[in-house]
DNA sequence: TTGCACTAATTAACCAGTTAGTTAGATTAT
DNA sequence: ATAATCTAACTAACTGGTTAATTAGTGCAA
């Protein structure tokens, strides 16, 4: 072997390998030694790239929030009316996670640990992604309701229930498929729950109509 | 001390703070030492009531689902129209999570330990928990399609966005307290949440009227 | 010839599970 | 009745496999 395997790549690798470990099994089920041999470099590299296990945890954590973030964020920036922009946030959000079905795990797990002094990374992502987001969704919703758009929805309602349709599929696909006996992460299943979350989402957003454009809602919720 | 501390009180002690202790942990995060200090016990007791830490695990999920069977059964199991039928479904689903908030994280923990042979357990809880219940609901929902009071919904997407918005409410509080700056699970709280779950519910599922009643829906969705 | 990228080998700690018992009380024998 | 025997319930102390983390280096490029 020897060194020089371009550093930047090495250091992706390791990044992208701790993801899908720590995603699979959390951070106390995550075994370095596993995240070495699938990033196919020598486990002591991990500890000469960042500091230890949890720091490395951190680092996977903010990767998948920044990436996150700047997605949701092109949609929010956009000036887009609010019923289309709301829409258009959904569909950026649902895409991202869709188009990385690692992070809802991660996103998940991550809140399991949140309770008190357990998890040192919760402050630093609430501060630096969550709250920016959440406040700009707030405003969004307020907008909309002052212009009369939207019926008067409690953000800090709305916004975990649209979060929890769109990750809890995801990480809650495994067990749905022993279920219903068919896999619902098909191309074909995540579209019809990207429908069904935008059309749940407006049925409980929009009100009727306020002005002339009849909204894009066609018959059935879900599905 | 000496033996006799009522052996199914010390069983039933195990159980409780296993539960516990696997919920605030993960399977691979949890302690025996911490499972058996917390329920007052030697270590080597829960080897004597449990083969081992998996096992525990097992039955400390079949403890929480079997009681969730019971509790939402009573619901499915009343002779009530389709639309109350549900609901009540719905509040006594709300209830059971809301008073026993341990449970949703156990349940996304599992969730997400299912993929391939990685849980022993998941088969036996799909089979024996989740599909009785999911074909129930499936059948109320087409019964109140049929009778026209409910929209065109496909229970394979309808039935998760509903598990969604209770159980991932509770298990993600701890990070939404730190976003919104108030806690989310104080009686006050939940009980918005569950007026706005049951609102959110009604306003996706119910057509807007088939014969006499209307709904109990007030106003707004969320809050 | 310095410092960056990297590794083989080792170490210390942790933690699930075991072992070798003890104790309280029920059951049986006398 | 009561001593002898048995068994379920329980514990203190230990073990060994696992695993995060370190160390003491090597090779290479500028």
């Amino acid at each position: 072997m020897g060194s020089r395997g371009q550093p930047e790549e090495s250091r992706a690798a390791i990044l992208q390998a701790a993801a899908k470990e720590f995603a699979e099994n959390g951070i106390a089920g995550a075994r370095t030694d596993a995240i070495a041999r699938e990033a196919r470099v020598n486990k002591a590299l991990l500890y000469y790239y960042f500091k230890d296990k949890e720091t490395l945890y951190g680092a996977v954590l903010d990767h998948a929030f920044s990436g996150m973030k700047t997605n949701v964020f092109r949609a929010l920036d956009s000036d887009l009316p609010p019923r289309e922009k709301i829409m258009a946030y959904v569909g950026a959000y649902f895409d991202f996670i869709a188009s990385n079905q690692i992070y809802p795990k991660l996103m998940q797990r991550e809140m399991m640990r949140a309770r008190e002094g357990n998890s040192i990374h919760i402050d630093r992502l609430v501060k630096t992604y969550f709250q920016p987001i959440y406040r700009r969704v707030g405003e969004l919703l307020h907008k909309g309701i002052a212009e009369g758009e939207f019926r008067k929805v409690d953000p800090a309602h709305f916004v975990p229930s649209m979060v929890a349709m769109i990750v809890f599929y995801f990480s809650s696909a495994p067990v749905m498929q022993r279920i219903v006996r068919f896999n619902p992460l098909t191309p074909q299943r995540i579209a019809e729950r990207r429908a069904a979350v935008m059309d749940f989402i407006s049925a409980a957003l929009f009100l009727p109509c306020s002005s002339a454009a009849p909204s894009s809602r066609k018959s059935g919720v879900h599905q």
